[in-house]
DNA sequence: GTTTTCGTTATTGTCGACACATTGCAGAGA
DNA sequence: TCTCTGCAATGTGTCGACAATAACGAAAAC
């Protein structure tokens, strides 16, 4: 048996974001028990275990468990119970590959579906991330703030809701989680800033295809740091 | 209260399909009952009654529902209950963009990742294809044998296991009811033969920049084929 | 020392029941 | 005839329990 978990202590509620239902809270409080590493990769998570810590049935607990499985959070193979994923720098260097098909693709589209004031709030994110540089201009990029993020700006902005779905619910948790095992990409502040730069210029020109030309490039870019430094 | 549903008697069994638990098969049912159209977009399915029908209880009923809903099949909304999604043509013009940046990153990954036998298997079902169109060349392309569809075999042979789960468990399903409640692009299919002819050169070439370009144009021309016919 | 077998335990699927929230209907009142 | 209020029906979340399956570990046989 592993050692127990212990997750309720350590969460803050977030005020508001109590739900109605034990099943949401509880999926709530383990995605950011996981992405906060309080439960650490190849973790398990017992469901009986769970159940009992929370003082709840083992309904709630599977339904939140099966809703992290979709998510892409944990595993689960029969017998052998669910564990937080650990992931490869191969499960890594793949959902950058899809990361970049689908980002490129919602640069394109918010090129013509953001609006002028969406933009400046985009250049402001930019604009203070080109102020954070001057503490560490080689440090990676940081993202701090989910609501206030370059990445997460045009995902919400390209009007496609499948896609912003997608990324925001699929792929930005799922990389996180990468990037706190894998390592963040140290160097690449700057290089990212410049390039974020670029790609906001393209956005205000409401030029599709080079803004999603220079999405890719740049998250091509962060797959090949990661290639450099990963096998190391 | 709807009226009764009455799948299990229209379900021929899947022979070997049988899975060990009743939610899969649930599951499964279901699926393909949506996917057949036996059950049509817009339909309720209930729980409870789902769960008398099969002569099981609530818990696996709930589970393959829920697993529906992942899958993007049906929706949920609270105390209204579980109904089959009725896709507007928003929604399939929304699933196509994402489409095609995945394919055609799907395409270009395949143009180095498949092997030739895989290429042979590929060739095969254009040819095949193209043999079909003698009946009927202004007929759609339709899509009958999943495991020998084009884009299914290239979503399978790029190697990429993020990408090749994305497009055959969420897309592919979703795109078929668009398609049927959408109608098929009429005319297409001797231009979509045409289509997939100049991307299966491109990859036995290995040429991924051209095949990526080349798919995505493919599907931008069914959007597109869509939009025209669409709106009327 | 290695392999096999057996018992234990953990995990999981399923069940039937209850309680609560919401919806929609129906009847009362204006 | 319209509106409001209360009740019934429905949908939903949750519970505690049981049984079956497979993994794990220990003891026995080789």
């Amino acid at each position: 048996m592993s050692a127990p978990i212990n997750v309720s202590t350590q969460i803050a509620y977030p005020e508001g974001a109590r739900r109605s239902n034990q099943s949401d809270a509880l999926f709530d409080m383990l995605t950011s028990a996981i992405m906060a590493g309080r439960i650490r990769p190849g973790e398990k998570l017992n469901e009986p275990a769970l159940a009992d810590e929370f003082g709840v049935s083992r309904a709630p607990v599977r339904e939140a468990l099966r809703r992290l499985q979709e998510k892409g959070l944990v595993t689960h193979v029969a017998h052998q119970g669910v564990r937080v994923i650990s992931p490869t720098l191969e499960d890594f260097l793949s959902l950058l590959d899809v990361r970049e098909a689908l980002e490129g693709m919602a640069c394109r589209l918010a090129a013509t579906a953001m609006t002028d004031v969406e933009f400046e709030k985009l250049a402001a994110i930019v604009e203070r991330h080109g102020e954070g540089l001057h503490s560490d201009p080689e440090g990676p990029y940081v993202q701090n703030d989910f609501d206030n993020d370059f990445h997460v700006r045009i995902a919400m902005g390209c009007r496609n809701p499948v896609l912003t779905g997608l990324l925001c619910e699929q792929f930005y948790p799922r990389l996180k989680l990468c990037r706190s095992r894998h390592g963040l990409l140290k160097g690449r502040g700057l290089a990212a800033w410049k390039e974020h730069r670029r790609i906001l210029a393209a956005l205000v020109e409401r030029d599709g295809d080079v803004a999603e030309i220079l999405m890719r490039r740049h998250i091509r870019a962060a797959r090949e740091a990661l290639l450099a430094t990963g096998p190391s």
